[in-house]
DNA sequence: GAGCCAACCAACGTATACGTTATTGTACAC
DNA sequence: GTGTACAATAACGTATACGTTGGTTGGCTC
């Protein structure tokens, strides 16, 4: 048949989709026979079709039979809903974090993310704001203890990536984002649990509310 | 071929499965081969897989190459994950529907079902009462607005779903969740928010303890 | 020219074929 | 008796075959 590969069509397709919806490769609103996809991926149906149900499912795409995959765009609604998610998983997972309590290293990497972050906004490189950013966010969720939760995180992250990256140029500094973070890692230091879940489910909610706000104002409708 | 089903064959497979997975016709812990299922549901192995690939996205079962699908069984720890994103979804849901406001329809479902509740613990029937929890539940993630958030909360209240059941004869009556329902519709009614939020929290957070904490105590280490 | 109908065809859903590979059991060496 | 090597086999991953069906197009009616 084929040279063995050490991880499964199916995965790699799933990787590869993923990888190219992310980075608008694959536009949204975008359509492709799964034939088309299969070509593009040098594999047959099967492990493309194995991939797309699970993009489906993580609401990356949308399947309709016989008019082929479509790549989902993210409305403000969308976005709207995205962030009610992120910002009540996200809060939880601050919260855990300080009641758990946390290692010193555990503690350093969070506070070496805020540092990144603020070095990156100092030399006012947003690419790398934004991957900080990302760093500290995964990393609070992975200290939560709880893998689904880190999981759904994740996905909604994804869901949201297109619109973040838009608007990333669009939006003010992002001076409170280092802010509020900071004050995260202080209050799970301190082992303040109803701080560190109220200030991170604020810091969280008006970054829905800036990113809906700027979607709509640049008549960024869809993304 | 076969004739021609209204549904296909993917869909029928992932809905039987997962309903005997919930009846616990499939216990958790059992393995399958795809071919036993395929047999099983009088099909060929490519509908099971693709069904297998949602089940085990949704945390039902884990699908081992070679080994089969195994369901998976809940550990006292899953359920103290399953009940945390549970607890800040469902809170989530409360303040958004006491936010947005309800119609008199609307308010009367709730109470509805927050009655259906009460009168089946007159009548000591756990099983309706369980029935009417659920419902009273999914109807206010329906009634959140966020179309995510529901399907989060049924494919995690789906997980719990054999602990619930087990539990249902162990554990006491279930007086304080009615006050509690009754509460938050009240709330509800109000368009108090911040209090409907915070009983909802309570709720969810304290039944959670109280599952796993059953669970611990009948030695129910996996269901 | 607009709307409707029918035939065509392409895309999908599903079954099946088949090579690969992990597992299991057996035989043999020590 | 224990451990290892190898052979047999079964289950899977993937490709392919094929019937079904929904969309599309061309022609016909009004």
């Amino acid at each position: 048949m084929e040279a063995p590969l050490r991880q499964s069509q199916t995965h790699r397709a799933y990787e590869e989709l993923r990888r190219r919806i992310l980075d608008v490769e694959l536009p949204p609103g975008a359509q492709y026979l799964e034939q088309e996809l299969a070509e593009m991926l040098s594999m047959s149906r099967t492990p493309v079709r194995e991939a797309l149900i699970r993009l489906a499912d993580e609401g990356m795409v949308e399947v309709r039979p016989r008019r082929g995959m479509r790549v989902l765009p993210v409305s403000g609604d969308d976005m709207r809903e995205i962030y009610e998610i992120l910002t009540c998983l996200e809060a939880t997972a601050a919260e855990r974090v300080a009641m758990r309590g946390v290692t010193p290293e555990e503690l350093n990497a969070l506070g070496d993310a805020v540092h990144e972050m603020e070095a990156a906004l100092e030399a006012d490189d947003l690419r790398r704001w934004a991957r900080s950013d990302e760093r500290f966010h995964f990393l609070l969720v992975e200290l939560s203890g709880n893998a689904r939760l880190r999981s759904l995180v994740g996905t909604f992250w994804d869901q949201a990536h297109r619109a973040r990256i838009v608007t990333l140029t669009l939006r003010p500094k992002p001076v409170t984002s280092n802010r509020d973070h900071a004050a995260v890692v202080d209050a799970i230091a301190r082992g303040d649990a109803e701080t560190a879940r109220r200030i991170h489910h604020e810091h969280r909610a008006k970054a829905g509310e800036l990113l809906v706000g700027l979607l709509s104002k640049h008549h960024l409708t869809q993304v």
